[in-house]
DNA sequence: AACAAAATTGAAACCGATTTCAATTTTTGC
DNA sequence: GCAAAAATTGAAATCGGTTTCAATTTTGTT
């Protein structure tokens, strides 16, 4: 059912029914209650895309994903989704293939000029990343979840990284551990920056200095876990207390203390971050987990509605957060043999 | 830059500029290669509202993501993506508070309605699954991610999830295991159904009866396979051995194995399907899980490619594709002590 | 009751592409 | 060399809405 054909039956024009429709105030009330019902009772709903084209707005947020799902990416979406169900918005999810950096440059600049989204999300920033400068260049909206100390401005939400992994390994440190090993994230993301800042500062505190062998980055998974844990315990001097970046992390952790014998909570301490997936909780862990905590759902909320105010036209330089991070302590932290 | 202005920058009609961009044969090469070429230089893209618009295709896939979101989605969508992004057609991930069935089929209807998507994927149906219908009476092509037993003919793929479980409970059954638990998916999906049926046949065809007591659905994740392993194994009349649904749920079942001091492997088998999640593998697992495995991924490719070709025509009753599964022996499972 | 102001409605232009149909140019056949 | 066929190009209609601007009706004031 078209606008014209439905407007007819309505004995009124397709003018006066898209402003009932579209909330314009200079419609009666009475038309507008008609309209709405009668819209309601014959099924009829504007075509998308004959909107989009006039109004030059696309309805969507896009987000793109690498071919490497990640993880957390799922929690993400679906706290945007919790937003935007009432916001008309979709999300678009665009494929890329980054076999290199000018590729995913490619397709940043494909789906601004194809109009399809309105703004876009993008994830996990490096310190200089390329696709800021691109975005800024290209005039199109958009949200850094993350930080990146590019020069031009953009919005951003990030949780504070240096102080939850600070937070953690002073309480390492309180409780006496000296050598406490950290298990990163990727190597080159500004979260890893800062969480490695974080690690330093604590010690730097207590005047301590940080062994660069007890310092890895890689993926967040169960497997790299596993591996680096048991190549640290395993070591001539090895460390009393872990930092994982990850809760799958630590099911490595975990796993590759008990394979040599020993008991987590008791002779080696860990703490991950937590970003609070449905399916693995720290608490439930044994022993349960000490961890920083902060909902990736909820970061996925808040970054849809940002959007959306950027969209509306709030000012990018206006939009910047910074989310604490909780400290949780539980079994798996406890003073050094 | 638009087509008028781009087409007279060639000194070119709109319609033969737009015609050698879409590929039509009856412009001359000559030509077709001095359009494209410009194209690229001048940064000239269609606006892709006003070629939706005109052709009434929207150029993108859609798949409700429920509120919770679940573990699957992000491995699926991601192998989705992989099909997709040669084929210039997106992901609409539309978000759905499915307080009651009525919202959900509302959010369908809205969908098809407002034509933003020339497709739709529907997961984890229910064998009589009023989404079908509705799908089917909207006249929207549509592929179905398992499987359901409504009358109305549709596309679907499936694993193969009653032989999977079948030759996984075959396979502890023939180590000597007789009495033997199952942890389902949740309670009404077809998948559940399933598998229960092969769990049961395999004991049938052995002239054994299943023990309701050990059978329970839930939804998979670490905590409720915790929960329920710890409630078999402590019941008076334990099992020897545990079929989960999903390495998530297999994690917890580890884990309550040894909160008991017992040993998986030797005291209790445990097998478990596996997704083949990046960021969990079962291989990994201490001990190694044997599992039926199916990548969750590549279903995400082929679910896109099959849809793409609903798209393009193909009859619907002809898509119908079971997948089996792999049955994989590790350490995990072993003769009952 | 008469007029101005405000509220409500509608006609028509427009968003930016695609595609039908007609016009023009080039090639082929004899 | 010329008519017919084939290849190539372009003008204009169209997709289904929104929005400008003008026209009409209603309300308010004196």
């Amino acid at each position: 059912m078209k606008l014209r054909e439905f407007a007819k039956q309505l004995g009124l024009s397709p003018t006066t029914v898209s402003r009932a429709l579209s909330g314009y105030p200079e419609v009666s009330e009475a038309t507008r209650a008609r309209v709405a019902s009668e819209a309601m009772r014959l099924g009829y709903r504007p075509d998308i895309n004959a909107v989009r084209l006039k109004t030059g707005r696309a309805g969507a947020i896009g987000v793109m994903m690498a071919r490497s799902g990640e993880i957390h990416f799922a929690e993400f979406m679906s706290g945007m989704a919790q937003r935007l169900e009432t916001a008309d918005t979709d999300i678009l999810i665009t494929p890329i293939t980054a076999h290199n950096d000018d590729d995913e440059m490619q397709a940043y600049r494909r789906l601004v000029e194809s109009r399809r989204v309105d703004a876009v999300i993008i994830h996990s920033p490096r310190p200089k990343d390329p696709r800021i400068e691109l975005l800024n260049s290209l005039g199109l909206p958009f949200l850094v979840h993350g930080r990146s100390e590019t020069e031009c401005v953009h919005a951003w939400l990030d949780i504070d990284n240096e102080n939850a992994v600070r937070r953690a390994t002073e309480h390492l440190l309180d409780l006496g551990h000296r050598r406490i090993a950290m298990i990163n994230g990727l190597r080159g993301k500004t979260y890893s920056i800062h969480r490695e800042h974080g690690f330093r500062i604590a010690h730097q505190e207590r005047g301590l200095v940080v062994d660069p062998n007890l310092m890895v980055c890689d993926k967040f998974s169960d497997e790299s876990g596993f591996r680096h844990a048991r190549s640290f315990l395993e070591s001539a001097n090895a460390p009393t207390a872990i930092v994982a970046g990850s809760t799958m992390t630590a099911l490595g952790v975990y796993r590759a203390v008990r394979s040599l014998g020993m008991t987590v909570g008791q002779d080696v301490s860990v703490i991950a971050h937590d970003d609070v997936f449905p399916y693995l909780t720290a608490e439930n862990m044994a022993p349960s987990l000490s961890t920083t905590r902060s909902s990736m759902r909820a970061a996925g909320t808040r970054c849809a509605e940002l959007t959306l105010q950027l969209i509306a036209g709030r000012a990018v330089d206006d939009v910047h957060e910074l989310w604490p991070v909780e400290l949780i302590l539980r079994e798996s932290t406890a003073p050094p043999p």
